[in-house]
DNA sequence: CAATCGCTTTGAACGGCGTTCAAAGACCGT
DNA sequence: ACGGTCTTTGAACGCCGTTCAAAGCGATTG
């Protein structure tokens, strides 16, 4: 990761990556067998230490409405360069060609989704939300939430990582406003 | 883009691709400069086949919401090999590094985003839809087909193209909703 | 204590990639 | 027939991820 951030994906090779880490490019290999397994673990590593602030948004006790907002200021990009969302955008596309990629992909974003249906049922158990498909919403919003991502992180001009934050935040707020009455 | 959908982006190569146009690698390079270049050119020539379906869904007589959703499915890959979307998320993950890449991706989504913006200014106009600010429901529309469209092309494990079309559909038409008075 | 044996680690070698460029070819106005 | 410009080729280049034979290392054993 800290590689990444310093030179960017595309200046990450085996042979780079192995003299930083003062070993060969061919002992990478013989414990990740690819380069491609080096990067999805990493991406791995680079999850699992949001966890605990994950956890900690679907068991606090704040108003759901605030866990909301921080599950979505937890999920986007810190800017234009997070290497964790340099790494997704990467595996996204080696996906396609290694399927090897897929299931641990698809495994990551399972965490988010379950996570995420969890908050909004308890908003909406709290009465703080309508009574909402959560399964649905999930869905949906994490969709959006990709999509904003891939605009900042590849620095699409004129986009604004915190404008799209309060997008994504006024969606969620609207979708999940119980009836006035 | 015939390469693409037969072979797949990963095996389509400069001098793969020489050989079965009947030329040279550095031919292909004389013109276009770049791979990358290549890749960009076919994606927008890709998305100019596009424009002629596109316009009739802003000019078009029908209902708005009928145009709307025929912008969903406009929009969306076909299926899990889409060549279009291939070239989307390999592109995405190349201006990255490459930020000549970026300017050209950049206006074929204002393209979209424009278009958008028509359409749904036109519903409010004709009172089929409630006022709306098309501007920020352009920007969250696309950014959620965005994220299904990667989760169709990429094939994510259990997800429908037209599951997501719906999702996208129906949010949509609720968050178009003229007021029930 | 030496021999053995599995696990690590190295680095040279490999095939293939995108790109470059000197040379050859094609075309055209004079 | 010549000269000059634009095309086209394909060999060469440097670099990439990956492989693998060989060397190194440490613990186990007789």
């Amino acid at each position: 990761m800290a590689a990444i951030t310093e030179h960017g994906l595309a200046e990450l090779t085996m042979a780079g990556l192995a003299r930083r880490l003062g070993t060969s490019g061919g002992h990478i290999l013989y414990y990740f067998g690819s380069k491609d397994q080096v990067l999805v673990e990493t991406l791995r590593w680079s999850e699992e230490r949001l966890a605990p602030r994950r956890a900690e948004l679907v068991a606090g006790s704040a108003p759901a409405g605030e866990r909301l907002a921080g599950y979505v200021d937890l999920y986007l990009p810190t800017g234009a360069a997070d290497p964790r969302w340099l790494l997704w955008v990467d595996v996204w596309s080696r996906t396609i060609a290694v399927p090897e990629l897929r299931e641990a992909q698809a495994e990551l974003d399972r965490g988010w989704h379950e996570d995420l249906v969890r908050l909004v049922d308890d908003g909406v158990r709290a009465g703080e939300f309508a009574p909402t498909d959560a399964e649905a919403f999930s869905v949906r919003l994490r969709a959006m939430l990709d999509g904003f991502s891939t605009q900042i992180v590849i620095g699409v001009p004129g986009v604004d990582r915190d404008v799209l934050a309060d997008h994504a935040k006024d969606h969620a707020r609207r979708t999940l406003a119980p009836a006035l009455l």
